[in-house]
DNA sequence: GGTAGACCTGGACGC
DNA sequence: GCGTCCAGGTCTACC
């Protein structure tokens, strides 16, 4: 099988980093625990290719096996794609930075968080996580790449905007179960396929914050909770996306309480002290939660009924 | 500026 | 198996 190689920082772990943000369970993602490798299909120019990431050890280059052979400029975009989607661009100066402020991060070496190869299916993951619980939001996931995705029936690629843009908002909410979000995501598509949203002022350095906040709250189906996730997948992580899952945080670790409002303000406010790297710290500590629960991140799998298959579980299932 | 209710789906629960 | 209730964030109307 052809492979290509993808140059890690030096603190570059696969399957740590890789599993460090809900979305590497989202399709087209498939994270293999046996293996340690994440399966994925990646739009090139000259069409769809199925990849296979792994990885020998830390810092060492990736290893993607592609299931045909690319051309330089094709491997140049699984570069790019890569580096986004595994934050490859976040330098081991700036993980030191972070963990300079937030120390209790160091010994694991976690810092990076998984996001998607382009930001309009950072865009339309986050409206899909939106008021609904995690197997609804899989389930759009998954039933988008299905309905609309290029590709293999086993591997099929996250649907461009252009290829959203054309959808009927009924089509969208009958085959891929969207919902109520049918028509703003179809919105967001038109403007994204036109240009009417500019990416790389979204993504630039040099923008404020506030302003693309404020920019990303004019967006269809985007509220404060998605502008503030979104602002974390574009590397900015001086604010939280206060859901019900901060709120119970607050709750029962932090001991916060009163009224949700008030609790998710509290919970803002104590993450404040970790300054640009806020959102980074309080979802650390909420994976701690997470992964005393379930076991850690990267061992979690879905059986064939789509459930997760945790440690318990695992371990119930083999009792029967 | 703050609040209430609708939006839609899947899971949990009771019968 | 069926019906009911609830959770989840955004959006709009209303005060």
């Amino acid at each position: 099988m052809p492979s290509v190689t993808v140059s890690v920082p030096r603190d570059f772990v696969l399957w740590r980093d890789a599993c460090s943000y809900g979305y590497f369970l989202l399709a087209p993602n498939q994270w293999i625990p046996s293996e340690k490798t994440l399966l994925r299909p990646l739009r090139l120019k000259n069409g769809p290719v199925a990849c296979a990431v792994s990885q020998t050890g830390k810092g060492k280059s990736l290893r993607v096996e592609t299931s045909r052979t690319l051309k330089a400029t094709e491997k140049g975009e699984l570069n790019s794609q890569l580096t986004r989607m595994l934050r490859l661009d976040m330098t081991t100066a700036q993980v030191n930075e972070f963990h300079k402020l937030d120390p209790r991060w160091k010994k694991t070496g976690e810092a990076r968080l998984c996001r998607s190869p382009t930001l309009f299916e950072d865009l339309v993951k986050t409206v899909t996580s939106c008021n609904v619980t995690w197997p609804g939001s899989r389930g759009m996931n998954r039933r988008l790449c299905e309905v609309l995705g290029e590709g293999a029936a086993s591997g099929k690629c996250f649907p461009t905007s252009q290829i959203l843009a054309k959808q009927r908002p009924a089509f969208l909410r009958g085959r891929c179960g969207v919902g109520y979000r049918d028509e703003r995501l179809v919105q967001l598509a038109k403007m994204y396929a036109k240009g009417a949203i500019d990416v790389r002022w979204l993504e630039g350095a040099a923008t404020p914050t506030e302003e693309i906040r404020e920019y990303l709250l004019e967006l269809p189906g985007i509220g404060p909770y998605a502008a503030a996730n979104i602002l974390q997948l574009l590397g900015r992580y001086e604010l939280l996306p206060c859901d019900s899952e901060a709120v119970r945080h607050g709750r029962e670790v932090l001991g916060m309480k009163g009224s949700s409002a008030r609790v998710a303000k509290q919970v803002a406010k104590h993450f404040e002290q970790y300054g640009k790297y806020c959102f980074l710290s309080y979802w650390f500590e909420l994976r701690v939660a997470y992964q005393a629960k379930h076991g850690p991140a990267h061992t979690w799998e879905y059986g064939q009924d789509g459930k997760l298959v945790t440690a318990a579980r695992a371990a119930a299932i083999r009792k029967k």
